[in-house]
DNA sequence: CCTGTCAACGTGGAAG
DNA sequence: CTTCCACGTTGACAGG
């Protein structure tokens, strides 16, 4: 990534605290949910000084444009809240992506390890091994296609033909074209 | 603006 | 019932 990756941020569970209906990531509201809250925000800031003590920001609401997050306005507007987007740092993506390299699935007790070294909560651990691992098979999946691609034109069919067979595979197994391009080679072009 | 990326979320199904 | 998963979508954000 080009971007500065900014760390995840304690807005982000300020956010979560704050929020009227304070559910868990499976739809279940729960008062030890918002405890774990609490620890979590303890530890982000914690491990702001811990891991990162360069990253002055971390903890801090630098990130967020939405200057209407807890604590500065909570009233504005009730019936909506803005979805906060954390960030993981440099140092948790590469720590992650090192686990799942050699294990795709982690059991309770392995992400409760992992979450707990990288200060990160389980669910997040949990949702970017969910993320890592479908879009590990979309990659594949786009692969796949593109190979088939070079195949076809390899055995002389209509190239506008390939393409237009191509074009409807591709419509029908992504509704948007993420890692589309990294695959495609020569024909990302042309089939777009 | 538009587009790509990605954490977070929603849904539905399987397993225990 | 709970937990986890795959899959698809949403929304914040950054860069062109």
């Amino acid at each position: 990534m080009s971007g500065a990756i900014k760390p995840v941020t304690s807005f982000l569970i300020e956010d979560i605290l704050s929020s009227k209906d304070c559910k868990r990531v499976d739809g279940k509201s729960s008062s030890p949910w918002r405890e774990k809250c609490s620890d979590w925000r303890e530890e982000s800031e914690k491990l702001s000084t811990h891991l990162y003590p360069e990253e002055s920001t971390f903890g801090m609401h630098t990130e967020s444009p939405d200057t209407s997050h807890p604590g500065s306005s909570e009233s504005s507007s009730p019936g909506k809240r803005k979805r906060s987007r954390a960030a993981f740092t440099h140092l948790q993506v590469i720590e992650l992506e090192k686990k799942f390299s050699h294990q795709k699935y982690l059991s309770a007790p392995e992400r409760a390890h992992l979450a707990s070294t990288l200060r990160l909560t389980e669910t997040q651990v949990k949702i970017w091994f969910q993320n890592r691992r479908y879009k590990t098979k979309r990659k594949q999946q786009t692969a796949e296609l593109c190979k088939d691609a070079y195949k076809a034109e390899g055995l002389g069919l209509r190239e506008d033909l390939v393409r237009a067979s191509l074009l409807t595979s591709f419509c029908k197994a992504y509704q948007y074209r993420p890692y589309l391009w990294d695959y495609c080679g020569a024909w990302g072009p042309m089939l777009w």
